[in-house]
DNA sequence: GTCATCATGTAAGCCGTTACATGATTGC
DNA sequence: GCAATCATGTAACGGCTTACATGATGAC
């Protein structure tokens, strides 16, 4: 799970460990909390698989761009670990062991964020979803109603036989299946979203502005 | 945490492990799917401990009745052992081992529910509430607000920086978002009601038909 | 007699955590 | 020069899962 959110990052741009933390506290709310203790051996295994190279932030005279290499997205990588030397005053720390996704890698995540097996528990899905676009249109379909149609299973388990139950726990099982609609509800919202625009290639540009 | 679920539900009568496990899936929905590799152990390790002692479901010629005691709760487990002899029809299986709380694992109990550390994440808070009844009235209410409090701050932090993320992370974002806010929604009601009536055990009747 | 269910247990492993150890850089 | 932040890493441990192994009982 946190192999694939690291990918998931890297394919964006370019960045070292620390800023990998913060992106997924920050930017993703999901998988907040994760600790350096998870992510530095995480890329340490990624590295060793070749899924990910290392590339030190410090003496990077080959940096002078102008490689053009469209198709791999590395233009993208160096332009980011320009931007990263830009955000932050100009400082090329020590160590920083800066990330680069490989071809490898790409075709990794593709294979773990298409892997529904995973998609059981609302982070895992969270994960995926955050990371849909990735994803061609029918494998988002499905992601959608795969996770749909577990949850409507688990409402229907839940439903009926909730004996005895004293308030307090009532009260718990009730809201537990009051989310579950709601998340099924929001499911539905977004499956029909996906449906009224079949394939779109485009999809997100014409959105921009709806902020709601 | 599933020692504290173990022994909540063995405070109110004698189980053996698999029904324990029954219990955990039907009756709260939260903490279902936990393994028999994972309650198996958790016994044998409170038992270990003198929290929970093991009494054959077999061989239990002492069973005929009429012990009085109340004070120790042997009374509701005796029965809930004939109970279990009845409800499945008339059987007594091999190991079969009934388990009962001792005033030890008792005491382990009411620490391990009123211990705040612990609720951070979703799932504990909702274990620690459903067995809430058995908490005084002010620790229930600090249970709800520390919560509350938690998820105030959680809302907090997200809002804000949620930068330039495309239509998927941020469907994503705002779902958890929403779903935060709707429990805050909940425990605001719960802390309500917990509040006007002052140790009332017949907190929840006013409900009912609040589906919406 | 064989299958499903009930029932208990062990072993290996995954995925993450906390705590610890180290050190560079910047701001005051 | 000292603290805060940035930055990387290791070691130990925790809790739960899967898979495996065993066997009794009842139903058909």
């Amino acid at each position: 799970m946190l192999d694939m959110a690291i990918l998931g990052l890297l394919e964006e741009k370019d960045l070292h460990g620390y800023e990998i933390r913060r992106q997924l506290r920050d930017n993703l709310g999901i998988l907040a909390n994760v600790s350096f203790g998870s992510i530095y051996p995480a890329l340490t295994r990624l590295e060793k698989s070749g899924a990910v190279v290392a590339t030190e932030g410090q003496a990077v005279p080959g940096v002078t761009g102008s490689a053009p290499a469209p198709p791999t997205g590395s233009l993208s990588g160096e332009l980011a670990v320009m931007r990263a030397r830009l955000h932050s005053p100009a400082r090329s720390r020590r160590g920083k062991k800066v990330y680069r996704i490989t071809e490898k890698g790409r075709l990794l995540f593709t294979e773990l964020l298409a892997d529904g097996g995973s998609v059981d528990d609302a982070r895992s899905f969270g994960l995926h979803l955050a990371f849909a676009r990735h994803l061609a249109p029918q494998a988002r379909l499905a992601l959608l109603e795969r996770r749909r149609a577990q949850l409507v299973q688990r409402l229907a388990e839940t439903e009926g036989h909730s004996p005895d139950l004293d308030v307090y726990a009532r009260s718990v099982v009730q809201h537990t299946a009051d989310s579950v609609a709601q998340d099924i509800a929001w499911l539905d919202r977004l499956i029909a979203a996906e449906r009224t625009n079949t394939h779109p290639v485009t999809i997100g540009l014409t959105y921009g502005g709806d902020t709601r």
